[in-house]
DNA sequence: AGAATCGCCGACCGGCCGGTCAGTAAGCCG
DNA sequence: CGGCTTACTGACCGGCCGGTCGGCGATTCT
């Protein structure tokens, strides 16, 4: 079902993303963005929006045919990348390690040069109340998974990585510790044994490590106090 | 500032938790919980947790002085819990290894055991446009901090993980997989190669074993073609 | 020059929001 | 028995919500 007008004859119609947005309709799409990944769908009024954006709440109506349209268009924005940076990194030369630590800093990267679109599109992913979006979400996760997990396929079919591990767990263990990091940095800053808040290079080292070489001491460790941590 | 009600002589206020609840103002809160958890605060209006509750909106009034009041008394409810189960594992006798999958396992456990409130305090974490109620979820967090990660450091100390690696990493990666499982298993359930959406323990049982033993294979096993999966 | 179109907006709409008021019925106490 | 307290509610409140209507000035086209 579409909510989006007709165009009408030279009218401008923004729901659907098409012709390039008049002055206006980007004003009010930019402050959308802006609000309502911030504040979630139901944490902003059109009033809010239209405010930011600093024309009428007519006006708003006028460029999109409802709240729930224009929200749709800036998930349909967000949601316009594609896969290919990693999959030419998964493509590209390197030993498998290298490439780990690479791709983790790829998405992590991605997601910090622009919280508003990870933002809107992970709420939509974890917020399972309504349906609203989540198929734009999923299908860029889906798309996402497809290349992030060839790189894991990749290096167990190489040799690289151990055979008998799930690549898909793999896949997770990493993507689950950046979308840790993204979500609860700002929680995490609070915390003083925490040292990473703002040293995100530092903390995907430390947890490709992790996830390369594991926690557990070499057999060939001598028992006993540990060396400690390097800081 | 308190939005609670001072409490008349004899009657109940149930914006704080003391006094055991009248049947009216525990169906309230049960509906509220549940739906607050389910659709957040903005997307749930009083008239639905009245409905839900099978009471009045007037009666939600006047048991609790406002709505955010009825969803800060939710939170504390959610926050009442220790680190208790947790501290007895980490001081209990096994080996390092094992209490590691002891403990991803009692987290998950809990957290799929009472979605609910799972829900409401990882949203309160996670989404940063109030502080609502977030010192409440950031208590919780910073409790179970200590006692989780005092399994990591006790396990360095003791020889049995690396000396290189910051105990904190380890226990992020460890609540990281835990977490995106409890937050994305919906959405990975419709990923064909996602085969762990109603295997729990399958899945921290190989989690585990990458956070302990890494993904790399190790130096001794023949270059090539990988042993498949065992699946 | 006049008509049509476009981008914009103030005023307004009905409905829903959080919350209050004044009241009822039941139970308890002196 | 009368007064008080408690738990509860229907009706109502002002404000805000998403959205519409009718209109304005500028621009473009014939």
């Amino acid at each position: 079902m579409t909510d989006e007008k007709p165009p009408a004859a030279g009218a401008g119609d923004c729901d659907a993303i098409t012709a390039p947005l008049c002055g206006g309709a980007r004003q009010i799409l930019d402050a959308a963005r802006r609000l309502f990944a911030e504040h979630s769908y139901e944490g902003v009024s059109v009033h809010d929006i239209a405010a930011a954006a600093g024309v009428s709440k007519a006006n708003v109506f006028h460029h999109f045919t409802s709240k729930e349209a224009l929200y749709l268009t800036t998930l349909r924005e967000a949601a316009l990348q594609t896969a290919a940076e990693v999959e030419s990194l998964v493509a590209g030369p390197g030993d498998h390690a290298g490439k780990l630590r690479a791709l983790a800093g790829l998405i992590l990267d991605k997601m910090l040069q622009d919280p508003q679109q990870t933002r809107l599109l992970l709420r939509e992913l974890l917020e399972h109340g309504t349906e609203r979006g989540r198929e734009l979400a999923q299908q860029v996760f889906e798309r996402n998974f497809q290349a992030e997990v060839s790189l894991f396929r990749q290096a167990q079919h190489c040799g690289a990585f151990r055979g008998d591990v799930d690549p898909v767990i793999g896949w997770l263990a990493m993507i689950a510790a950046n979308m840790t990091f993204f979500l609860c940095r700002d929680v995490l800053r609070h915390n003083p044994d925490f040292n990473y808040a703002d040293k995100p290079e530092a903390f995907l080292s430390a947890v490709c490590d992790v996830l390369l070489h594991g926690l557990a001491a070499p057999a060939s460790a001598a028992p006993g106090r540990s060396r400690e941590p390097v800081s």
